[in-house]
DNA sequence: CAATTTTTTGAATTTTTATTCTTGACTTGG
DNA sequence: CCAAGTCAAGAATAAAAATTCAAAAAATTG
C-alpha cells in the first residue's frame, strides 16, 4: 500500500470518528498518528476522496465521509447520472395538473425510477408515490410542477444520441 | 414568507437543478431570478441550510442539498447521536477476535442497531451482518477491530448519567 | 540499471469562504 | 409612540481551502 493510500485511508478513519473542522486540524491529527503532510496535500486528498465539509448544526463544521463511496472500488452510477439513465430508458411520458406531476414508465420500473427521483432530494417536491408503471409527484406549487415537468420532458426527449 | 425564507428556498432549488461551484456563482444565479444578495449572506444561508460543497468527480465542485434535512420540520435523530442512543439503550455487550467484532443486543434490536452502524460508513468496516440479537462486524484489520471495540465499549459504558 | 515518464508532494499564491462588526429595519412591551 | 431588543444584511476582513508551479520520488521501459 502506497504512502498516499495509507494517508487517505487514515483520513477517512479520522474524520469518521472525530469531529475535524479544518484541514490544518486534520494535518495535526495525522501527525499524531505518524503521518506528516501539508494542507495542500490534504486539500487534494479530500477532493479525491469525495470528503465533504458539513455544517454540524451547532455553529461549526466537520468533515464527513460520504457513504456513497465507501466499500466500492468503482464509482457507481448515482444522482443526476443515474436519473438521466432511468429517464431515458424507462420513462414513456410525463404529464400533470396543478400541484401534481405524473410520470409514466414501462411497466415494472416505476418504483426504481421513483427511487432515483427521491434520491435527488428536490426541494420543491413534497412527496412521491409509485405503482407499477406510474409515479405521482406532489409539488410545492403549480409553478414548481411546471418547471419539473419541463426539466424531465427535456431529459426523456434528449436521448444523447445523434 | 420572509425574504430570507424565499431566498433560502430558491437556493435549494437552484443547487438541486444546476451545478453551482462557488457562492459568487450562486449569487449571480439568484440575481437572474430577481434576488440580489452578497456572498456574505450566502455563506450564512448555506451554513443554516446544511448545504455542502461536494467534489463532483470531474475535477470540480458543486453545492448539494443534503437529503437528510429536506421535508423535515424538526431535526431527526441521526448519525452519531442516533448511534449513541442505540448503543446505550440496546447493546448488552461487545466482544471480538481477529478481524471480527461481535455486538450483542437485547433481542430483536440487532437489525436496528446494525443499521445505525452501517449509516456511520466507518471506513475500517468491511461489512456487517445482524441476526436477532447479535451483530457481526468484519473489520479491515485486527487493529481496526480493537479500536472499534474500545470505541463502542466506551459508549455503552458511559450512560450519560451521573 | 540508467533514462524517461508519470505521479506525488509542498511552498507560495490565489481563490473562496467564514466571521466580525455595523447599520437599518422590524417587534414588542410599556 | 418611543425605547429596548431582536433579526437580517452587507462591507470589510480574517480564515480556510484550492490551485499553480517547481522539485523530488516512484514507476516504467528499453
Amino acid at each position: 500500500m502506497s504512502a498516499k493510500q495509507e494517508r487517505q485511508q487514515k483520513i477517512l478513519e479520522l474524520i469518521a470518528h472525530q469531529p475535524i473542522a479544518r484541514q490544518e486540524e486534520l494535518s495535526t491529527a495525522l501527525r499524531d498518528v505518524g503521518i506528516s503532510t501539508t494542507q495542500s496535500t490534504l486539500s487534494k486528498d479530500i477532493k479525491e476522496l469525495g470528503v465533504v465539509k458539513v455544517p454540524d448544526g451547532e455553529g461549526g463544521f466537520r468533515y464527513q465521509v460520504p457513504g456513497a463511496f465507501i466499500g466500492t472500488d468503482r464509482l457507481v452510477l448515482q444522482g443526476e447520472n443515474l436519473l438521466r439513465r432511468e429517464l431515458q430508458d424507462f420513462v414513456v411520458g410525463v404529464d400533470g395538473v396543478d400541484h401534481t406531476l405524473v410520470v409514466k414508465t414501462i411497466t415494472g420500473h416505476a418504483q426504481g425510477v421513483c427511487e432515483s427521483i427521491d434520491q435527488m432530494s428536490w426541494p420543491e417536491v413534497v412527496g412521491t408515490l409509485a405503482g407499477e408503471n406510474t409515479i405521482f409527484i406532489l409539488c410545492r406549487s403549480p409553478e414548481a410542477r411546471m418547471n419539473l415537468e419541463r426539466d424531465i420532458q427535456g431529459q426523456i426527449g434528449d436521448t444523447g444520441r445523434t
